[in-house]
DNA sequence: TCAAAAGTGTTATCCTTACACCCATGT
DNA sequence: ACATGGGTGTAAGGATAACACTTTTGA
């Protein structure tokens, strides 16, 4: 069958829809993981069927909704990875072309196999609300001090990890440096090597701990021009809660009245007069999004001005 | 799980390397277009040869030399068109996956049968460096008056076309706006129709024009954060080609004192003490684009800060 | 001397950032 | 009463947007 269309086109190529689901719970980022046949961290990943769906988003809707259990809400495409050294070492294996997605969900509930796991694991050096975490001072900035060989090396470093303050929009690049500098298990795995034991963060199969930081990435530049934290939170929250959600993916502290004069100058959420049985204070006002602002500005959203 | 591996090797679809090849020449942005079996417009397509390169990036620039004789300099990967109604309106012909790229070349040399095509002719609507252009007025908003429906599209139309400052980054939405309201031939043509006489822009063979207003829209976005500009201009320049090719791009006129201090603050270029044969005024001094700044600065870049 | 383009000074305004403080509820 | 989180006033600093003006060349 395949060697039918591969025939025809010159090029039949396995092809698979990748996801990186995200959730948020508890002020955590969370990812859909599911176990691979040797227990490794696995993004979900489903067929495009060729003759089922109509269009990528809804294959990918589809085996989401068939094999973990979840109605997504929000799904953008992430990027298409299609490098050789994706598929195992393998030399004559056949080429695969992995479409990744991004896809926001609320609710928590999966399938038997899958489970949430904290972004935060994979990539723990991205988590500066309480200030620069301790992993940067002290394993990753020495360890990329020595690595680094010329002059060009050490600015990068300092660009990826000494700035500040902190940019945390650039997930992906931190990422690829540390597995350069063979700081990530995945360095060592792809070259057939045993990690060795000082690496970072929780390792997973593959290159899919590369597509989870370009997740991140993209989540945490979009969030300040498009309204995707409404999609991680309920119908109803608090402007406190909110602003929480907005931390917990850009990873950083926000000053509280300036986070509600953006959200109000933005006109983003409504209020409803209802209020919360506190969780210990002051009762809080409860919001909705305003779906109206779609139409209204140009780039509505919330999140960290990078710059 | 285990029905993803059965699936990998159960779906071999044909996948093509698209590009979106973008050049800026007369004060023109140029997109290289190659001429179809039945003389219609496509952008270049190659193959993802399997076996022989090992990334899809690598595939690009090869077929791109081979073909067109060009060397790109830049390329980032745009996105991947993967819908059904792609492949000409058959029922049951095999699905086609398409990796679309964008790429910046400087040079103009081209093989025969490829020639640039000046981006306006597809978007005439896009270009406001002399004022809104009249087609706006005369054909597109009463058109698309006309077609919405209720307050929702009344309001998308007025988002995307009665907006003041143009939003230039919009490329994409303007087009699908247009798109559903049959505006662009190939509306009519993907329903198997004879397009209406009062189209607005050149067409495409299949969905080409989305994927070049794609590519326009993603080079407007990251103009203002990434050195794009300096991958379509010689060598050296002066700040008035500078911001000219800037303003070619994004389709709007800037403030030359804004600008040039936007340029001095970012250090996105410096000045070599040579001037040129000036071109009837005062000769100008040619600067050169200062590679460290991707080292200093987090966002640098030029263009309109879109909000 | 005049047209054409290069290049500069200055100001009003808005957004960002940061400070400090008051308010309403449960225990 | 006090701890806890909700909610607000105000001001300094910097970036943006817009004004007009001077300088240097070729014809």
């Amino acid at each position: 069958m395949v060697g039918t269309i591969a025939a025809m086109t010159g090029s039949g190529i396995a092809v698979t829809l990748d996801a990186v689901i995200v959730a948020v719970s508890d002020d955590r980022p969370r990812i859909l993981t599911v176990e691979g046949p040797e227990g490794e961290r696995r993004i979900p990943s489903g067929p495009l069927d060729p003759d089922a769906d109509k269009t990528l988003e809804r294959a990918l809707r589809r085996w989401i909704a068939e094999q973990a259990g979840i109605e997504i809400g929000y799904a953008e495409q992430l990027y298409t990875f299609g490098d050789r050294n994706r598929a195992h070492r393998g030399r004559d294996d056949p080429r695969r072309l992995s479409v990744a997605y991004l896809a926001l969900v609320r609710e928590e509930a999966t399938a038997p196999g899958a489970g949430w796991l904290d972004w935060y694991d994979l990539f723990p050096w991205e988590d500066h609300r309480t200030g620069s975490p301790a992993i940067i001072a002290e394993v990753i900035l020495p360890a990329l001090r020595q690595w680094a060989g010329d002059d060009a090396e050490r600015r990068r470093v300092a660009m990826m990890f000494g700035r500040d303050p902190w940019d945390g929009i650039r997930v992906l690049d931190r990422y690829e440096l540390l597995y350069e500098a063979g700081l990530v298990a995945e360095a060592a795995v792809d070259r057939g090597e045993v990690p060795p034991p000082d690496v970072v963060g929780t390792a997973m199969a593959l290159d899919h701990r590369r597509i989870a930081a370009t997740g991140l990435g993209r989540l945490r530049g979009k969030l300040t021009y498009r309204p995707l934290v409404f999609e991680l939170l309920p119908e109803l929250f608090t402007l406190s809660e909110l602003q929480r959600t907005v931390e917990t993916l850009a990873g950083v502290r926000l000053h509280k009245q300036n986070f509600r004069r953006l959200v109000e100058r933005n006109g983003l959420v409504e209020g409803t007069g209802k209020r919360t049985a506190s969780t210990g204070g002051r009762p809080a006002e409860l919001f909705r999004f305003r779906r109206a602002v779609v139409d209204e500005r140009p780039r509505p959203g919330l999140g960290v001005p990078y710059r």
